[in-house]
DNA sequence: TTAAAAAGTTGAGCTAAATCAGTTTAAAAT
DNA sequence: ATTTTAAACTGATTTAGCTCAACTTTTTAA
């Protein structure tokens, strides 16, 4: 079971849609309850403290979800298309975003009126359990990324988040990452310094090819067991 | 809402018990699908990568929850009395506990059937609204433990630990801890040495009165103080 | 009640990684 | 096309916090 802590600084995979479970009946209640809205790179899609009263939908995309507090924010993890964003708000007593989101690339969302959300989770049971697994994949998620920023090493991080964006976000080996080198720091929570010195030493050795945001893996192994290893 | 980050290296502060939610006919369900078990101090009450054949209740005690992995642990959280262990496993495709749990000091749990639990979710939607409920005041309990031990440094990770125990633990100003300086050491991911150098610290400093494994909170402002700024 | 083991404490030295201060390159803007 | 600004990169320096190696106190076991 150790290779969960492999790759694991990285987003939630929807394997499931909860919305599904959903009745026709209550899809067009949906519908008539949800706004489409673009966002440009950078934006924000939702500021931590502001009033929940919605629930996003990542349709199209690529957004970071991070606690902010100066002088450094926490990414608590990259959301590509298909993602929730802004679930864990939806608890009783609590009316406000937790967590801030913005684009990492133009993205589109669907905003889908919290009360609407809340109700169909009350009268459709199965809808709640969907839910309640998108939940729990997620907290998965979170925990093994948990593991990753607090006991890696610098070279143990950023193994693991190549692998993560090749396996989980680009689903390829060479990819164009949309994200500066400071972007990537405040992502594996490391100076861009050290990010520079640690890519290079990939590229060096010949783990990855790399040439400005274009990335190669080369050697898929070692840069598991370095992920592992920490 | 930058409070949130102080004094949140903590546990889920169960405000809402989910079986409330149950019909009569469902406790009973409940009660003949459930075993009461005792746990001694330092025991395992569930362990990682195991299978994931019921949810726990923590009737009584204190328990941690932490990823294993050598050669140093990451304890998730702290869970007190009234506290559901195990809850994230209950999600489609799996059935192993991806975390283990031990008590602190000797407990009482309940062992609830996990299918058992599942069909509760499934038939009853108010009990699922609130084991989402459960979910979420958890994965924010943890965002603020991510953040505490990813950005703080030892001073503000110790006085976060300290008021936390203060507070949602023991809810008085003045204890007896059950850990000894290495599980604490664990708790905030920080060396043993550096535990006690910060506590003497504190101590000096008039902060807290410490003898041996009794604290008392001397100067709660100024601690939250040094939580918060890390 | 004494021995053994575990937990707690202290200081010295080391190291991983941040910060700082700069240069080079690339991307926007005029 | 040229200036401006931002991003990428490099080396030198600093430092927070760990490890190591002692020693002391407390707890447990014989």
């Amino acid at each position: 079971m150790n290779s969960n802590y492999t790759n694991t600084c990285t987003v939630y995979d929807s394997r499931f849609s909860c919305f599904e479970e959903l009745t026709e009946e209550q899809v067009k209640f949906v519908e008539r309850n949800k706004v489409k809205v673009l966002f440009k790179k950078g934006e924000t899609i939702c500021k931590q403290g502001s009033f929940a009263s919605h629930i996003i939908y990542l349709r199209e995309g690529l957004a970071k979800v991070y606690l902010e507090h100066s002088p450094r924010n926490l990414v608590l993890k990259i959301s590509p298309s298909g993602n929730l964003i802004g679930l864990p708000s939806i608890y009783d007593g609590n009316n406000i975003f937790l967590y801030s989101a913005a684009a990492y690339v133009d993205s589109e969302v669907e905003l889908i009126e919290i009360n609407t959300f809340k109700q169909l989770i009350r009268e459709n049971a199965k809808f709640a359990y969907r839910v309640i697994n998108v939940l729990n994949e997620n907290t998965v998620q979170i925990y093994g990324r948990f593991f990753c920023l607090t006991n890696k090493q610098l070279h143990g991080r950023v193994a693991d988040i190549l692998l993560c964006l090749a396996n989980r976000i680009f689903k390829t080996n060479e990819f164009n990452l949309p994200l500066t080198r400071n972007e990537l720091a405040e992502l594996t929570n490391m100076s861009t310094e050290s990010v520079i010195r640690v890519l290079k030493d990939f590229n060096d050795d010949g783990l990855i090819e790399m040439t400005g945001k274009t990335f190669k893996i080369k050697n898929y192994d070692m840069l598991s067991k370095i992920s592992e290893v920490g």
